[in-house]
RNA sequence: GCGCCCGUAGCUCAACCGGAUAGAGCACCGGCCUUCUAAGCCGGGGGUCGCAAGUUCGAGUCUUGCCGGGCGCACCA
């Protein structure tokens, strides 16, 4: 219908020009049309009066008179207003509003599906937590947002893989592998100070007692030997005296060396379990979050492979490296990132980033168009320095786009909760999953704008989740399968009737229908611009039309011709409560 | 210090490419169940859109400065 009015007044400014009024030709693509906020501006707006008023010399209402003069009839429209500064309001008839129902109820779950990404094909990365540990609140968010995403692209038109970054190589997998050792040592009766850069969390002992269950006591080494010559720990408290100014990356680093060294090729096997584990769990926790993934992709294959050699081979050959200090450099400040970033430390070991750049890099030769990337806001300043390292190869930077998360920051009552992993203190997901259900977290994390601070409240929450958004969508959509069970249990037999939508012209009923019709370009701008938060104010302005209709209004009235509209009027509400919700991956019960 | 993000009702958050009188939920006040689920509906109070300039027909939205908050500035990931 949009497009049908722009289209309308494009013709208007065409003839505006050949009669000398406009001076040059309207470009129809910038003409917009606006759904009217209130109903007395009619159903759309255009602003286009105004818009061009200067560039015509002319007041914007006189320029508005014109142009609705040049206008041509259109069945669809009742009337033209011109309205305010220079609006032009349209008034559609109804007969041409109702028929969205019909389109609603024709197209099914299909309705609001389009070709706006004309199939491109886009690689969706977001979470790809560090394997050291179960998942936690922060990360739960990235995840709604992500599986979300990826659902309305797909519905959008673009075709969609999913993946996890397993970050399975690198130093923290190192402290989490040290950190299981040290508690089987534990677990065997060693007596030890647990470092203070180590992982503490429960589950570390629960990893340690399996390795043991598995590997028995083979792993044993003496404590003493273990921290021999050890560099000082940091203090475990403020108050510690006897070790005042340690370093507690240079222990757990001394430490990791020695467990290499006393564990041989045992050391793997300590390090797989940990990774196995943990990625299996983190596999559970996503997918009873309804969070699916096409690939899971290990960082450790990268070196395997010697993809992450060919790009550091391909930079150098182009110039872009250099060696200082004994490591080498990417020049990234070429391409406008603050400084030069190290790739290959001093001791031989490729750093993160490398990795990363090859892991970039082997996902655009995998001929994705574009590459979204989902990171955690405090990741922010990694961003030039990957488009850098994409334009040093030759590519599009433009082809990575990188979508940031602001950290959902938790709270139980008044107590700001601390989300590190490598203390341990953190509540995971599938604890908030637990507490609060899966419906509601995912709709509670989708609610709000991914780049907007966050506040969850755990109590709240927990204590008043009837209070949630989401049982007031999933209560509107019950009610309805209510409304059809009891009509499908009656003797009623509404098949050989027809529906006559111009009967609808209750307020209620219009709220819903011009809902209905706004639901297509809603899809549109939430997956172009990433924002499924739109569709959750969406699908809530729906439910309490329906609430609102519902309380004024009996669907199952004596007139049959009358009740079969309102049933398909409601049928094609319902359709888009599913279809929405299942867009947000949150589910629709028939009964609550 | 430099860079990125954010300041909207008491609280949590919206606001389509700059549009008309800035909207919801929670909380508060007052109504509505002999009728399809009251997990609902209807009404009410509540605002210096952080502050100040600028751009223009028009600014919560764009520009600049300031104030306040978050994050980043590793041979960690």
């Amino acid at each position: 219908m949009k497009n049908r009015i722009a289209q309308l007044l494009a013709n208007a400014t065409d003839k505006l020009h050949q009669d000398g009024v406009l001076p040059e030709p309207i470009d129809s693509s910038s003409i917009t049309i606006e759904r009217a906020r209130d109903n007395s501006h009619g159903d759309f707006a255009s602003n286009l009066a105004m818009a061009l008023a200067k560039k015509a010399k002319r007041k914007p209402r006189d320029l508005a008179e014109a142009l609705v003069a040049a206008l041509a009839e259109d069945e669809a429209i009742e009337k033209v207003e011109i309205a305010g500064p220079g609006f032009i309001n349209f008034f559609l008839k109804l007969a041409s509003l109702n028929q969205v129902i019909g389109k609603v109820l024709s197209a099914g779950s299909e309705y609001g599906r389009s070709n706006t990404g004309k199939g491109q094909r886009i690689l969706l990365e977001y979470v790809s937590a560090n394997p050291t540990g179960p998942l936690h609140v922060g990360h739960g968010r990235g995840a709604a947002y992500g599986s979300a995403l990826a659902k309305l692209l797909g519905f959008a038109g673009y075709q969609v893989e999913q993946e996890y970054y397993v970050n399975d190589a690198g130093r923290q997998m190192d402290i989490l592998a040290t950190s299981i050792w040290l508690r089987y040592l534990e677990a065997g009766g060693a007596e030890l100070t647990f470092p203070r850069a180590g992982y503490k969390g429960d589950y570390i002992r629960d990893l340690a007692a399996q390795l043991r269950q598995q590997h028995g006591d083979q792993f044993d080494h003496s404590s003493a030997v273990v921290f021999a010559d050890q560099p000082e720990d940091e203090a475990h408290s403020d108050n510690d005296s006897e070790n005042p100014s340690g370093d507690k990356e240079a222990h757990i680093d001394g430490l990791i060396g020695r467990a290499k060294q006393l564990l041989q090729e045992n050391y793997a096997t300590v390090h797989a379990h940990g990774k196995d584990v943990i990625v299996a769990d983190i596999r559970q926790d996503l997918s009873e979050f309804k969070v699916e993934y096409t690939t899971w992709f290990e960082e450790s294959s990268l070196v395997i492979s010697g993809a992450v050699k060919r790009a550091f081979d391909q930079l150098n050959d182009a110039g872009h490296l250099y060696q200082r200090d004994g490591a080498w450099w990417f020049r990234s400040t070429t391409f406008g990132d603050q400084k030069d970033r190290v790739v290959i430390r001093e001791n031989g070991e490729p750093t993160y980033f490398a990795t990363d750049i090859a892991y970039h890099l082997q996902k655009l030769e995998r001929g994705f168009d574009q590459l979204t990337d989902i990171w955690g806001s405090d990741h922010h300043g990694y961003v030039p320095r990957v488009k850098a390292a994409i334009s040093a190869l030759n590519q599009d930077p433009d082809r990575l786009e990188v979508l940031l998360v602001q950290f959902a920051v938790l709270y139980r009552g008044d107590q700001k909760m601390s989300m590190s992993t490598r203390s341990g203190e953190f509540v995971t997901l599938r604890e908030l999953r637990n507490e609060v259900g899966i419906d509601a977290t995912r709709f509670f994390y989708l609610m709000h704008k991914s780049d907007q601070h966050m506040e969850f409240d755990l109590e709240l929450a927990k204590s008043n989740s009837n209070d949630n958004p989401v049982f007031y969508v999933q209560y509107a959509h019950a009610r309805i399968c209510s409304v059809l069970r009891q009509l499908a249990d009656s003797d009623r037999k509404l098949d050989s009737v027809s529906s006559n939508y111009e009967l609808l012209v209750e307020p209620q009923e219009q709220n819903l229908i011009a809902l209905l019709d706004r639901f297509p370009e809603l899809i549109e701008n939430a997956a172009r611009k990433h924002e499924p938060h739109t569709l959750t104010y969406y699908l809530r302005e729906l439910a309490n039309g329906l609430h609102s209709y519902y309380n004024a209004h009996q669907f199952l009235v004596d007139d049959e011709v009358l009740c079969c509209s309102r049933i398909e009027l409601i049928r094609a509400v319902q359709t888009l409560l599913v279809s929405g919700l299942d867009l947000l991956a949150v589910g629709a019960p028939e009964s609550m």
